[in-house]
DNA sequence: TTATTTTCATGTAACGTTTCATTCGTAATT
DNA sequence: AATTACGAATGAAACGTTACATGAAAATAA
């Protein structure tokens, strides 16, 4: 009869195996070890059925197999993908993943930034708001849609490329006088940029835009005005939207509705994002996506790379156009 | 000068306050002492930015202030939900959460209970589906929509009212014959009573019913076959449908509109979740709405409480109906 | 004033690992 | 066969806390 109160350490199966501590850290951590001993102490763990202390372990190697996830929230879509495929990413690195909802919130990041470091995370994905955040120097951090400097490397999508490509969608399927429509909320350095490419894009195509640029307090009945303003005799005089997301994208739709114009046929609507109704179906509306599981490798990729490069990459990923519905379809 | 190579610990702080360790840590845990003592503590504290190591604390007071979260995908609007208000709640009492998104795959599962255990979590919270998990004596664990025996608690929303209250709503817009659908796919021990009460509630309204329920592996468009069968003269012979959820009420409401059935004038429909088109707009259909927030809140309060029980509660929260414009509006 | 109780900071012993200097046993060299 | 070299298991020390037994000082009682 054993004492079996509580769970058993690497003691007991060193003892159980008749080898010392260190021959069990060694195969617990798969260091080389004698064949025999190898055995043995595999035996006594199935025996005992010994489980390691990761506190011990984080403690004395002070290496913890723990990343943190700064990310405003789980609900919105793209959000919520992120922190799905940031997941699978680790679980197949064996590592873990505290998450840390932020609201957005620059006190909030804050916060769980200190409180990530007090538990001695190997590192940091954040997709953050505060502009002066303070991060220890010794904890990797990576840095999603935003570049913070020097230090920390950024992984975004190429969002002026979507920019860019929207604007050729819309020419392509033969729109002539389009608008950009953006909110400010949620919107960080990189995707700013998606302006900057849409204008571009219009400019080689010769194409005739207009912007209509809303600020994060605003209400957002001005975007019906604005549409409104451009309506004569029931005709809209724009063939094509670009929103800034999918998200906007939607509500345009709803206003468009409401106003009675037809979708496509009136008037075609690009989004970004590349969000899908309920996670698995089609897309929400035609789009620029963005390839958010790479972006997940990417950056788990460059938070666990053990030689640090002198200079942290600012990585941008490819995005394509997918078609959902709020465009022509193109001819084959 | 002061080598500040790694970070300061308590015996820094103690030094540097001129008293004992235990009485750093007291003053760290918010055990009384004396005030002058306090006070030179928080000072030293202050200024060497003393940060207590949660891996040495766990390792000591096996408590680690971590919970995991065990949920099928963070994709799906409901469990994306879920994740967000679980993760605020748990905020609120100064826990962490780690994620473990499963694909609800029992395999998974049982390993992440596991990395769970050896992570030393002060508790699991978990909406899964290996029917014989194995969960180590000691740890809490707190079940949602699956009851799992008497060890364990289970917290889920009132499905059986919800299928009545489906029903009802059904009959009081005046429905006279409606359909129940049901696709096995992700639903685990409580939510199958939404068809019960669904029954219940067409019994006692005298409400005609038919039933069409697929299995995981069955092909989807045997729900258009289905309502195809129950159209003569471009007439749909239901007036109503309750879908076992959003999820399913979308699909279904994509077939009908190839049908040429006109929702809600033709046929109405009502989903269950309370699924929100981006996490902040109206409702994706008329559905039965599960108090998500009061779900999470309720699964923390278990998990945490400090005398638990003899016998494990099975907490059965209230649903309501909700308006998404694929009903009637009723009349006030 | 002295004896007795109470209060409270103190310091040491774990907690379960990893690491590294040590040592033991064996193989290679002459 | 004797010496040296090598490889590999060993075991003690340390990681940064918490908990508990200890003892000193202050407060009360006699």
């Amino acid at each position: 009869m054993k004492k079996d109160l509580s769970a058993p350490t690497m003691k007991d199966v060193a003892r159980e195996a008749g080898v010392a501590l260190g021959t069990v850290s060694k195969v617990v951590n798969g260091l080389p070890v004698g064949e025999p001993y190898r055995l043995r102490v595999e035996e006594a763990i199935q025996k005992l059925n010994y489980q390691v202390n990761s506190y011990a372990q984080g403690l004395k190697a002070s290496r913890t197999h723990t990343i943190a996830l700064l990310i405003p929230n789980t609900i919105e879509p793209f959000f919520a993908s992120l922190v799905y495929h940031i997941n699978l990413t680790l679980l197949k690195r064996k590592y873990r993943m505290l998450l840390c909802s932020t609201d957005a919130d620059p006190g909030m990041e804050q916060e769980y930034i200190a409180m990530a470091q007090q538990n001695k995370v190997d590192g940091i994905i954040g997709l953050t708001y505060n502009p002066n955040l303070i991060i220890e120097e010794g904890t990797p951090f990576v840095a999603i849609d935003r570049s913070m400097g020097p230090r920390i490397s950024c992984v975004t999508s190429d969002n002026f490329a979507g920019g860019q490509l929207a604007a050729e969608k819309l020419a392509d399927l033969g729109c002539k006088n389009v608008a950009f429509l953006r909110i400010g909320s949620s919107l960080t350095n990189e995707p700013n940029k998606r302006k900057a490419g849409f204008e571009n894009g219009c400019l080689s195509r010769e194409l005739h835009y207009e912007m209509k640029i809303l600020n994060d307090g605003d209400p957002y009945e001005e975007f019906e005005t604005f549409l409104k303003e451009h309506i004569q005799g029931g005709k809209l005089s724009f063939d094509g939207i670009f929103c800034v997301t999918d998200h906007l994208a939607y509500r345009i739709l709803k206003i468009l509705r409401k106003l009675g114009q037809k979708v496509p046929e009136d008037v075609q609507v690009i989004g970004f994002d590349g969000t899908r109704h309920f996670g698995f179906q089609e897309y929400t509306c035609s789009t620029i996506v963005q390839p958010v599981s790479e972006i997940a490798q990417m950056c788990v990729d460059l938070l666990l790379q053990d030689n640090m490069p002198a200079k942290p990459p600012l990585v941008c990923l490819p995005v394509s156009y997918a078609y959902g519905g709020t465009t022509l379809e193109e001819e084959r």
